[in-house]
DNA sequence: CATGAATGAGTCTTCATTCAT
DNA sequence: GATGAATGAAGACTCATTCAT
């Protein structure tokens, strides 16, 4: 992922069936050769032999080792994005607490879903084509994070895209730390309660202090 | 980074003057080739030239590229974690509202006093030899945090490691966010208060908990 | 044209109408592509795309890349041969100067026809299979003119067969100049006048050397 | 020779002695193997390997391998011209059957001192960054040629630049047929004779009209 | 010690050609 | 017959690393 964001689309639109079979073992591929070998090493020999195919049908597919490698990352984002904001639509309207619950679940459901693909394409989305990318998917996410939290019935945020961001790089953060793979045996299993705990009592904070702005200092401090 | 992580390590000691400056302009020549060309382009020939030496030059303080931007990594990283340190260990034993807000100044401070850097290493820190140097300057700042958040006078936490993990990745993820340059432009102005905001409700949650387990769900629910 | 002269023969006679058309349309596509991307980004599924064909369909007519190429070399050279040959038998004991004149206007003529055609061949010409094609072309040509020239009623030339080729040679180096496009604005406009001159002059210098090898040296030194 | 002719340059000025010799291997190397296999097969490995060097050593010197075969041919063409201007300026003012005879005399000695070379680099003329050379030292020589010849004392050109123009591609004609070996054996021999003979033949035709426009029929013409 | 030329393995990418559908 | 996906050899170019000067 090293060229600018033009021009990193397919070339050829998967019509037949067989290159749907092609595309995904290419996809497939990309992600195994990712986790195994890393960026630097994820060369298209190598992912077209992982893909059981020669080099030049790879080529026949996507014009650019990094036109393969965006389109992975951005189906990746795409499935990621979508269930974000399946769960932000389905939670508009309840309470902060049941939006921060649902929304922890979801986020964590659909990257844990397949933790190798999402894991291999931290590397993938450093590149300045897939920065790119990040950021289309993450406005999504926001967008959708921000109209949900902006139909709380029992909080008011005065900017709510601002809360919007924070809260989905705050969900962010934790998981790419568990993915990465360096977090002790015990965190995955209690970080859904913790960032459940974090997230509404980040969005609670805003409750209170909408309902009595003098309270909240009586509530969070000593 | 693309090694295993064994023998990243410089190959003369700087005892001299001289092999601190050179080590110095090679680290900066480092990170700004990094910028400006990517981690695929940031090549060791790159680097000597903007640090105005030759590549031999440069193989006379490390013995690969990847021993190169393995130090550079470890420096920054060590910055971070050493500013880390002194803000938890100077605000041991104080509420958890002050720790908050020391800890999210301090680490804003580090990561954003030098961001080219800060930016630029995340391309290194992703690579096969990065991880794990991340990995141990992620543990010496959790572990600060987890002893600062021991000692809270106001708040007990069952499982500080956990919150102090959880903790550090709920900064990091923002700041990186922040960082790679694709927030909207009053991002940086307001993260800060966001964050403190966020992090005291996170901790003051384990102190109401502890003070009164029923009245938790009193406070966060409607 | 990069293959040894053997075996650059269309795979089938055109016997049928549509093979007919089909040929045309490939050669058509091949100077088109030639034209517009260079000799070597000139490849056969190119070629066949332009010529609303598939690949496969290609080979069906000629049994490599290099045929095709050769084969429209060869249309045209023959195209040219035998311009050139028609103007000179037409032209046979003519007096020299409406020999030139008739040649030059033949040449300039077809080449000038399907300029496209002509400069775009250049550089199939140029490869090894190419050169034995030019050389026959040339051959015909030169055989023609020096036919021409033995019959001329008022100049003899010792050795036609060296004249021709002169003759011929001297026509195509200005063609190519003008063909290659680097000739400035008013360059075709006076090319065939200067030729005839050029030509006229040329043929005459031995009408004169013949009636009287002493008067030569009169008449064209001061 | 597919490349526009922008940065066809080298890449680091011959000042070391080494790098004298090293380059000029890299031509004499290239001008063979471009001999022996033609353009399409003249690979940078192939051009090195010659040289006796490796690959990346050849680019070391040149960014491309177009570079290379770009800056043989100037050095080429820039021989040729300066050849062509020193005859040009030495005869300037002499009548013009001398100035034909110099000329020609000084261009088949340049073309055919390295025939080889001459030969060898029609092909890379061809190609798009070579027609751009080709046209700059035709300039030179066409413009040598038009001063030499607005300076005869015994003839006056309406357009010295157009006579110029057809001057040196009535050379270029023959010698090019010549160079690609096609010519029977005594061609070569003979040639020089030939063109002196057209050359003083074409310019003495611009002597006659401009002494008696009239008389120019007469002499021409029976 | 510094230098920077040389090395050559390793990448990406293209393209002539084949052949199953 | 037509199609166009698959193949893989081959070419351009890069870059970490070494070593003679």
């Amino acid at each position: 992922m090293s060229t600018t964001a033009a021009a990193l689309k397919p070339r050829k639109s998967p019509v037949q069936a067989r290159s749907v079979a092609t595309i995904e073992a290419l996809h497939i591929a990309a992600i195994q050769v990712l986790t195994k070998e890393g960026l630097s090493r994820c060369t298209t020999t190598r992912i077209a032999a992982r893909a059981g195919m020669s080099v030049g049908s790879l080529y026949q597919y996507y014009p650019h080792r990094d036109a393969l490698l965006a389109a992975v990352l951005e189906q990746h984002l795409g499935g990621v994005a979508a269930a974000v904001e399946r769960a932000c639509s389905e939670h508009r309207g309840t309470p902060v607490s049941e939006m921060a619950s649902a929304l922890v679940t979801a986020y964590l459901a659909v990257k844990l879903r397949n933790s190798a693909e999402s894991k291999a394409l931290y590397a993938v989305a450093e590149g300045r084509g897939g920065a790119a990318l990040v950021a289309r998917g993450r406005r999504r996410m926001v967008a959708a994070m921000t109209a949900m939290l902006a139909s709380a019935p029992d909080a008011h945020f005065d900017d709510p895209a601002m809360t919007g961001m924070v809260l989905f790089s705050v969900l962010a953060g934790p998981v790419r730390l568990l993915l990465e793979g360096h977090a002790p045996a015990g965190f995955e299993a209690r970080l859904k309660e913790q960032l459940i705990l974090l997230v509404t009592a980040f969005l609670n904070a805003h409750r209170l202090r909408q309902e009595n702005p003098g309270r909240m200092a009586a509530a969070l401090l000593p």
